[in-house]
Order: C-alpha cells, then structure tokens, then sequence
DNA sequence: TAGAAGGACACGG
DNA sequence: CCGTGTCCTTCTA
C-alpha cells in the first residue's frame, strides 16, 4: 500500500487490519498529518500544498498571557483516493474521538515554533522531553479537554500513569519537567 | 517550594 | 470499562 492508500484508511480500517493497536496507529497517523505542513521538508507524498499564509510568528514580548487560540486544527483531509469506502455513516468525524494526553503532548511537540517555549524535544530520537512552561501546557490541555480546572499537579497525575501502562517511563537520571516516552509512542 | 511518586475514588463517554 | 480528573500524603531536589 502507498502512502496515499495508506492516508486515506478511515480509523474502523486501521482496527480491522490490525485490532490490537489500528486505534493507536491511526492516532499516531493523525499526528503526522497535523504537522505535516511544518518546518519539516515536504515529505515527497504530500501532494496538496496549503498557500493559507501563517498566522502570526510567536509574540515574544507580550506583557500578559494572550488569548492564544489555535484551535483549527481540522484535519479533514477529504482523499477520494483508494475506493475503500467502508465507513458505512460518513460522519464527517474530523480527527479521532478522544484525544488522549500522550497524544496531545506530541501534537504540541510537533510544532516546536509555536510552542517550543511551553514544551521541546531534548532528545527526538529517544522520545526525551521537557516541560519548560508547566502552566502553559496545563491550561492548553484544559482548554482541549474543557477542563477549565485543570493544572500540571492533575496533568503530571496522568503521566505517570503511563510508566505503569507502557506509554512513558523514568528517565535515567530524573530531573524535573523532563519525561520520556516509550519505543513506538515516540516515533 | 514546585515537582515527583503513587494511592484512592469520582466521572463520563 | 478505560482514561483520565480530582484530591491527597509523603518524599525529594
């Protein structure tokens, strides 16, 4: 299957073919079309190109906290590619049901130029990051979830639950804010 | 003092 | 039922 056979499977088509993880992999896949138009170099698949001109660059010198919403996030990419229609409804679900912690760290992760003062990659290849602004992160994972309570004491909670679960563990020598990901969960 | 670790329970899709 | 959200206690840098 090529790349744009394999962009077009619906969320149902990655859990026939595989039922342990297409759940998993079909967020994983959403992840990379969310930051597909990024600094990165234009995978050689990409073939629709956006000439939406870019928001604004990161205020820096803002006194206060801006109202930062960026929430257009709709990754409905319509492919009329692979006739494999099987989503019987066609509800124009865009992205994934419920987003898990995990998944929205990553798509922060992801655009370092718009959030790398909140959350960066220390090291990529090992799936180490750091937390630089634990208020930030907080409030936009509240802000996606509609939790207007949410805090990094409640946000930390939930990462730790994955060393138990297999998503994230300890980092070697531990130091604050810094947290790792496991082998797939990385990538 | 903020964060790390983890138990306990509530909640909601 | 699972994935948190909420709250809390204890420990540590």
């Amino acid at each position: 299957m090529d790349g744009i056979a394999l962009v077009a499977l619906t969320e149902e088509e990655f859990n026939r073919r595989a039922p342990q993880a297409g759940s998993t992999l079909y967020a994983q896949l959403e992840i990379w079309k969310a930051a597909r138009h990024e600094t990165w170099r234009p995978a050689p698949w990409s073939e629709q190109e956006q000439t939406s001109p870019k928001p604004a660059p990161p205020g820096l010198p803002s006194a206060d906290d801006m109202s930062d919403d960026e929430d257009s996030e709709s990754v409905s990419a319509s492919a009329a590619g692979a006739g494999s229609g099987v989503s019987a409804g066609g509800k124009a679900k865009s992205g994934s049901t419920h987003i898990h912690l995990w998944q929205f760290l990553k798509e922060l992760l992801a655009s370092p130029q718009v959030h790398g003062s909140a959350i960066r990659w220390l090291d990529r290849s090992n799936g180490v990051f750091k937390i630089e602004d634990s208020v930030r992160v907080a409030r936009l994972w509240g802000k996606r979830k509609n939790r207007p309570a949410m805090n990094y004491d409640k946000l930390s909670r939930s990462i730790r639950q994955y060393y138990k679960k297999g998503i994230m563990k300890k980092t070697e020598r531990s130091q604050r804010l810094v947290y790792q990901f496991c082998h797939p969960y990385c990538l």
